[in-house]
DNA sequence: TATTAACCTACTTTGTCAATAGGAATAAAA
DNA sequence: TTTTATTCCTATTGACAAAGTAGGTTAATA
C-alpha cells in the first residue's frame, strides 16, 4: 500500500471543488460531510493543498476554499507527490539521494526502475478534470 | 515507498542463490556477506521464503538453501506478493475487502484501479531469470 | 563429539500514520 | 459592536509496522 489517506483525501477534496464550488468559496465543513472525512483531519490534508499554491483560502464568515487553476492545470502526479512525498518503489530511487555503493552491479535495480517508470507515466496522463463527472478513467 | 526491505532482500538473496548455488546447498551466511545484509535478519526474510515454498533447506554441516525450481518458474510479483502482502496502491483494492460503502459514485477508484493494473501487469512480466546475469529489464 | 548450520521465540527501537484537542485570528452579518 | 462562521496554528496521542538484535535449540555431518 503505497498511497496514505493524505494523498487520497486531498484528491477527494480537490474533485469535490472541482464539483460544488461554482463561483463561491466552499467551506471545508461542506466538503468534510459531504466526502464523510474528519473536519479536523481534512484541515491538515487542505492545509498543505493551500501552501502548495494549488488553493485559495478565504477565512471568516463566508469563507472557505476554491481552485486556484482549472481542473485541467491539475496533474495527479503533482498532487500526489505534494501530498505523499516521492513516489518511487523503492527509496534508493527517491531524488537527492546519493547513488547506493551496489547500484553498480544491482540485479533490482533496473526492476525498480522500470516499475517507478510505468507508475509515473500512468499517473502523469491524468487531471483533475478527468476525475470529475463521469470517469474518463479505464483500467 | 512501497516495496519494504523484505521484500527487496528476498528477491537479492533469490537472485544471489540463482547465480551461486551450482549444484550444492548455499548457507545463509555466504549469501548475507556477498549481499551485506544482516544475517540475523536475512533469517527472518528466507524463513518465509521456505515457508512460501520457494527454497529448499537443509540443516547442519554442508547445510543451507537451494531453490526449488529453475529461475524462470519464479514470478517477481508472486515473490514480492508473499513478503509484502497485496501490493494495490490503497487498501480498498486489497483482495478479500468489502466493498466500500461508497465505491459506487467514487471518483477516484477508477485511478486507483488503473495504477494497480499497470503495477501488477509489469511485475507479472518478469521472471528470477530476467534479473540474472546481465539484466534483461530495460526502462 | 565438535562443528556447522538452520530453526525458534522474544525483545527493542524508531518512525510514521491517522487522527484529536483546544484555541487564536479574521471576516462578515446581526 | 457583538455574534457567528470560518480558516489557521501548535501540540499531543495511540496504534502499528519496519528493521533489526539477542540468545538459545535442533539437526546433520566429519
Amino acid at each position: 500500500m503505497m498511497i496514505s489517506t493524505k494523498g487520497r483525501y486531498a484528491l477527494r477534496f480537490l474533485v469535490d471543488l472541482a464539483e460544488h464550488q461554482g463561483d463561491r468559496f466552499v467551506p471545508l465543513k461542506e466538503v468534510s460531510i459531504r466526502q464523510e472525512i474528519s473536519e479536523k483531519y481534512l484541515e491538515i490534508v487542505v492545509k498543505e493543498l493551500v501552501k502548495g499554491g494549488l488553493l485559495a483560502a478565504m477565512r471568516g464568515k463566508g469563507g472557505g476554499y476554491r481552485l486556484n487553476c482549472a481542473p485541467e492545470e491539475y496533474s495527479i502526479k503533482a498532487v500526489l507527490e505534494l501530498m505523499e512525498g516521492p513516489l518511487t518503489p523503492v527509496a534508493c530511487l527517491e531524488p537527492g539521494q546519493d547513488a547506493c555503493p551496489r547500484s553498480n552491479g544491482c540485479r533490482t535495480l533496473p526492476l525498480w526502475q522500470g516499475l517507478d517508470k510505468v507508475i509515473s507515466d500512468y499517473l502523469a496522463q491524468f487531471t483533475l478534470a478527468d476525475l470529475c463527472g463521469k470517469t474518463k478513467i479505464s483500467s
